[in-house]
DNA sequence: CTGAAAGCGCTTACAG
DNA sequence: CTGAAAGCGCTTACAG
């Protein structure tokens, strides 16, 4: 495939011992005489370094694998971003694999074709596994790590937001804004991560703190989706008991507003909305969603961090309420 | 890094020969009984594969590199959706690369993580590439094709829909409904590939085609981005000219509506937009927008079929007017 | 400072 | 049907 260390050592006469050494700068082991002609015959030919047989041979990778799901979590961009930024300063490559939405075996792919080649580690950034995907990673010996969701299994490695927290502030926002009757929509209590047990448990403590006896129709779970919003908003409206809602993420929060607007409900004159994630959605849509804004960036960073120095503890990262237009204040 | 075939050949006693034939299924060169004892072997050791050892003796890769821009081009992913599925009957893999927001550097990392390995070839989605780095791409002697974006050069080669008619169509129905003063916004005409200059010539041949000169204000020129949407219609208002806009995408689309919303302006009574994209974002925001709706999935299945079959030619694929509510018939 | 040689994990003519 | 051997593109002790 192309030039090779061979063609070099012939075009200059050294050994491609040598040109092995000046091209992966080897300093002291070649005089600046011999690299640059080493160098110019390289530039000359269009050389390009076969990485993998570098990896074959030197037994390590400088490539960390991430999959994503390639279903509507529109924050995975900045989380990539987070986690190149860090990448870049230590040196290392990033790929992606898609594992798309939440299929068995579009799952088995992305992980099959990350681990089948020589890499460092991999960042699953909210792919909830199934389980005999999650026996697979486990089986290979590779370092790996969870970002924006996280587990009670303490043999996974997360960074992600509290979010038992994030429940908690955002009923805790609600109720000082003066809302009693709080719905929490979109979250999935299914899955294997316990993100959205966690937020219920919060949204739990915040309601009792303050006096408030929680009721269970109060609460309509989903898929963290844009339909699930919808179908939320439905049900809730059916019963015409809460006043606001906190949604699982801001697709969610938009596909409730969609609907709340089909209803002919005013949000948020009819209706608070705090939606969990704040991206750019919050901001594109009208009225503007306020919400628990995550800092997706620094998750990918740090887990890329943690990765790459081997450390295996969890982390949390910050989370804020960020005031748009959604929520309104409720007169007693 | 974990098993090899020579663990699996000291297990079993065969040969690493024998035991490469029948994990890579050379047909015949095995009996069916060697081969289950190996496959055991194989299976309870957890042996995977290192396939970048492979494609160096073989001097041949199985994977698809898909560079994309890490900015807000929400379609990517239908796009990477449909590279998935060819790529999958083909039997290859696909690992993707991030290029970021346009940057020259970041450009080039994402280039050099692909071509520093082996793989069989190169998509890149809607990547407007720096000289340079089309230059890097060049001399590399891999086959790479654009998607969704399309350019002159003839050693380029492309899957994309014909902006010229996309441009051509929007016009075309917006005259239909009566509007006689139709902006462009959006589009980019600086860049290296003639997407936008095409649409902007589609859109002046509709207008003159009916009688209509095209006004230098009309065209409000920009990145494709929600920003630009903003800015152009901040534009158009003091002109106070234009009753209907094409937008060079969904994003500019919905840029445009929320500053439309913020100048008292309500569409499509006020004003009319189509889009040009069709993806979700059309139908989560209020009024959902009218599109020129583009075949994505269809464009990554195509561009990967004919990366994978060496095809050499460039193609179009269907575009559509998608109604929503937008776009409000004019009487004249 | 430089070269010859062994070896990373795999495949594949060649011989049997 | 199976094995011994060479080789893909690189790196790195070892010797000089």
């Amino acid at each position: 495939m192309g030039i090779t260390i061979k063609d070099i050592a012939r075009e200059t006469g050294f050994s491609v011992a040598t040109v092995s050494r000046v091209l992966s700068n080897k300093e002291g082991f070649f005089s600046q005489k011999t690299a640059t002609i080493i160098n110019a015959a390289a530039a000359k030919l269009g050389y390009k370094k076969n990485m993998a047989a570098t990896e074959l041979v030197t037994q390590k990778s400088n490539v960390i694998a991430i999959i994503v799901n390639s279903t509507k979590t529109n924050f995975s961009e900045a989380i990539i971003d987070g986690i190149q930024k860090k990448a870049t300063e230590a040196n290392k490559r990033v790929i992606i694999l898609y594992a798309g939405d939440h299929h068995a075996q579009s799952q088995q792919r992305a992980l099959t074709t990350a681990l089948e080649r020589p890499i460092m580690g991999i960042l699953l950034l909210s792919v909830d596994l199934f389980a005999e995907n999650l026996k697979l990673l486990k089986s290979a010996r590779v370092p790996f790590r969870f970002i924006s969701i996280s587990f009670k299994d303490p043999t996974l490695n997360y960074v992600a937001s509290d979010d038992y927290q994030i429940g908690y502030e955002a009923t805790k926002y609600l109720i000082e804004m003066g809302h009693r009757c709080i719905g929490l929509a979109g979250i999935d209590l299914e899955s294997g991560a316990h993100t959205g047990k966690q937020r219920l448990a919060g949204y739990q403590r915040a309601l009792l703190e303050n006096g408030i006896i929680p009721q269970k129709s109060w609460i309509q779970p989903g898929n963290y989706s844009y339909t699930a919003g919808e179908q939320a908003m439905l049900n809730y409206h059916q019963q015409k008991k809460v006043t606001a809602i906190i949604t699982g993420s801001d697709l969610v929060g938009v596909g409730l507003l969609n609907q709340a607007a089909k209803l002919n409900l005013n949000v948020p004159n009819d209706l608070s909305i705090i939606a969990i994630d704040g991206t750019y959605l919050c901001k594109i849509v009208q009225p503007q969603l306020t919400s628990v804004t995550q800092d997706f960036y620094q998750m990918g960073y740090l887990g890329a961090a943690y990765l790459i120095n081997g450390q295996y503890q969890n982390a949390f990262t910050d989370i804020e309420i960020t005031e748009r237009q959604s929520v309104k204040k409720r007169s007693l």
